[in-house]
DNA sequence: ACCGCGATTTGATCGGTATCAAAGCCCCCG
DNA sequence: CGGGGGCTTTGATACCGATCAAATCGCGGT
């Protein structure tokens, strides 16, 4: 019982090493559905890396051969078309999931919209790990069904909406996600991508992205701080008017 | 030993009925992943129901209380906003599984787009199922994923494609899918839905679908056959050219 | 403080797709 | 065989967003 014990300790030590245990995404990743004495089966195979930001996580047309979890930063998944059109399909923050499963080779694109830390896995034993550990499978059963869901929600603003709608919602998604109140009533946000991003994000150009946003400072329900990266949501109810029109 | 052999026929019996094992969805769908003697956890929740053309099997902002799989027939996955505008944000044939699981409400409605037979189960019960059967949830996570690549391509051709791009892939995804050789050297497919139906999928109107499809066939790359619903493709490297430009 | 470069804004024009309107076709049904 | 209704095609026009072009802004480096 007590060698068992010692035993126990000593692969709960190696199991989950300060690196794991003192991550930022231990509690919002996959990793969240392991305990503590899991989690050696992941750092086992995981490594960390940071990615420099613009730097791509891997390219569309390669072998795809690693996945990994957001720990800190963010990326976009893009896809393009063969002239060069190009496409954001999805946003990853800490936590999120990082790859295409089940794939011989890589579809889209993945990269860093700023300085992101990675915790890298190979694909192929990140699958076994998968079948091994229920939990972590159902964990991430739900995340894809919540990213398709998102996704459907997209397919909605880039089929259906004009180019008003589609950035009065990508403001309101980002109040709802990060948006804190400010003395005056008003949200403050952070934009945290580029004008050519969110244009690549909403099916926009740059021009109209950068008209619309003036014309929604003009009537009152958007200010910009200094610096353009940040602004604050003064009217939302108006927002919320111009994505659920009558 | 006896009895047990004759109690576990029994069993057999009463867990894979021949509507199991004679349904046409046995081998694609989600019970695929199901030896013949776990049927039963499935056929003790789900109840056969067959759904007239047009029908809807449920509603945007219902309460989400059904899940089902396609045993034969269509069924299409609408997105709306407020004032009516739809997009088709998916299309589901046998053996794909229909609803969205773990959500309280509904956000898409689905239904018929010709008679078609479901196998209906209780939400709560079908999640319950799930956990019990691995094999079951992990091949609802690669489906799920599928599922998810496929938007990823869908809010791409939506976002950056135009119009004669996005009927071009559309043409190609059915003959990929269905397309059969044609004396002459053609592919022939049947189009299995309206023309309103393609707009709402491809993010159109029905003037500019059914304007690219007369084109397509004015530069003799398509040839329609009486009735419009049967078509085939005369120059399928064409349609390619035109969905993957230099 | 000045310079220089990339990002953003603003302006002018073009083009593709939506919109409005009408004609044609197909098929069902009497 | 003829009529009717819905789906589809075709035509004319309007408008939104893309494209082309230039001015301005913001920021880091000197």
């Amino acid at each position: 019982m007590l060698t068992e014990g010692l035993l126990q300790d000593r692969t709960d030590a190696s199991c989950a090493p300060a690196r794991c245990l003192s991550c930022k995404a231990r509690g919002s990743s996959l990793c969240a559905a392991m305990a503590d004495s899991e989690l050696s089966a992941l750092h086992a195979i995981g490594r960390r890396r940071t990615l420099p930001a613009g730097q791509a996580f891997n390219w569309a047309g390669d072998r795809n051969n690693h996945c990994a979890t957001v720990v800190e930063g963010m990326l976009k998944v893009t896809a393009s078309t063969t002239d060069g059109r190009e496409q954001i399909v999805g946003l990853l923050f800490p936590g999120d999931f990082v790859g295409e499963l089940f794939e011989e080779d890589a579809t889209l694109t993945v990269s860093a919209l700023c300085e992101t830390d990675l915790c890298i896995y190979p694909r192929a034993a990140f699958e076994r790990t998968l079948e091994d550990h229920p939990r972590m499978e159902r964990m991430l059963l739900r995340r894809t069904l919540l990213a398709l869901g998102d996704a459907r929600g997209r397919m909605l603003a880039l089929g259906r909406r004009n180019a008003r709608e589609r950035i009065a919602g990508f403001l309101l998604d980002l109040v709802e996600r990060t948006g804190h109140p400010e003395a005056g009533g008003g949200r403050r946000i952070a934009i945290p991508i580029s004008r050519g991003e969110m244009a690549d994000y909403l099916g926009l150009t740059i021009e109209t992205v950068s008209r619309q946003l003036s014309q929604l400072k003009a009537t009152g329900i958007l200010a910009f701080a200094k610096g353009d990266r940040g602004c604050t949501v003064l009217r939302e109810a108006s927002l919320r008017a111009i994505v659920n029109p009558a």
